[in-house]
DNA sequence: TGTACATCAGTGAACGCGCGTTCACTGATGTAC
DNA sequence: TGTACATCAGTGAACGCGCGTTCACTGATGTAC
């Protein structure tokens, strides 16, 4: 069952679904099982979740995987690409929907990025936390990925840093700013790692790891100019 | 080849290695499974290595195991208690090496923490950066360990802020030093992990990230209480 | 002290299972004439 | 426009392999008498 169409078989006179194919579908396809395999990697890990199960999810069968994809190692590099893709347009989004004030923009990406929504849902989560251990342990291609993809992040805090130094009329060199962005995205790639680490267990542990350092992050950022 | 005597056999009268187990011998080969399964879960996570290869590095069979522990999950389960014990121990160590100053007992183990060296040795590394994503992804029970294990470690700092401000004169409260001890651990795992995911394929970003962390994270520590 | 026997840790073959990958097949699409 | 045929995405059975776990066996240790 590859779409919703039905047809009669011109063989059998049955109503049955038949593939029906164009390239516009072989996309939408691939799309999702990308989808299905960036969610299963996030939750469970690369070497937690299988071919199998990924494709299920798909809506496909395990064997048609290899006409998208040369392996799961060439999926786990795509996700990678993918994912820290979407996680940095969403950065972007929150930075220009505060065009005003920089302070306001962080402040607003560390609101929604130390959640417990964000810490019980890494599958549409951020691609850094969800991924890193994963990227330590695959090959110099994932890493490859995994530092473009932090790059990224790093690129656009630093920025961020900036324009509020300017915005408050604070001095700050760019390479300080960046060991800064460096520090403060450390920090929140840290906390919601260990928050997943004892969701389980110990929700009061959990939801104040990302409480106390979201709040010291934000106090930080504000008054870094006056350390 | 449970141990090197050799003995001749009753039965052939060949010399041949002969198992000759003691309570002692029994203890030493449960703590090189232990061993031996804390280095390869550190280094390629839990589902990464097998009984079988854990138990030839400890120098035994792999039919052996159950002697020693129910599953595998009861041995990651002994491993993140065991391994945070360690973690925990070696903190302490430092923190009384430092009987004068707080601060230099701080910055001493940041400086032995964000490292390049402790970066490529999970084997023999911090319990709480290596088995993060681990214990997010295994149940309940290990996520409890983890939980425990991270307790030790909020729990240090905090106790090591509160000294710091003692020592420089300035007000701290309990609460205020627990936040900041959170920020501060999460900003040391977060960077090493980052660290660790981009060491194979961009040992200059990662250098940058445990190195520009620390220096952030020293710097933080020494002003707080300016802030 | 010597002998018989129960205990139990380590060995290595074997088990069922799920994994990543391959492959013969099906049938709709697109092209050639 | 209609017909014949090459192409190729999806199906589902099958492959080899490594995994966690079980088990019959071996032989040293410890205990009973």
């Amino acid at each position: 069952m590859t779409n919703d169409i039905e047809a009669v078989s011109h063989w059998t006179g049955r109503i049955v679904d038949v593939p029906r194919i164009s390239q516009q579908q072989k996309d939408s396809n691939r799309a999702r099982i990308l989808t299905s395999a960036g969610e299963g990697f996030r939750t469970r890990g690369i070497d937690g979740i299988g071919i199998g199960e990924i494709m299920k999810t798909a809506g496909m069968t395990h064997g048609g995987f290899y006409n998208h994809f040369d392996s799961k190692e060439d999926l786990a590099l795509a996700v990678l690409r993918e994912g820290f893709t979407g996680s940095l347009d969403l950065v972007a989004s929150i930075v220009s929907a505060h065009p005003d004030s920089a302070t306001a923009a962080l402040h607003a990406i560390i609101d929604i990025y130390m959640t417990t929504a964000h810490r019980d849902h890494p599958e549409d989560g951020c691609a850094s936390a969800a991924l890193v251990a994963d990227a330590g342990r695959h090959g110099v291609e994932a890493q490859a990925e995994y530092a473009r993809g932090l790059e990224g992040y790093l690129a656009a805090f630093t920025d961020l840093l900036l324009r509020i130094a300017d915005q408050t009329g604070d001095t700050l060199e760019p390479t300080v700013a960046r060991e800064r962005a460096t520090a403060l995205f450390s920090a929140m790639v840290g906390a919601l790692v260990m928050s997943r680490a004892v969701g389980l267990a110990d929700p009061a542990l959990s939801g104040e790891v990302i409480a106390a350092t979201a709040k010291e992050l934000k106090a930080s950022a504000s008054g870094a100019a006056a350390r």
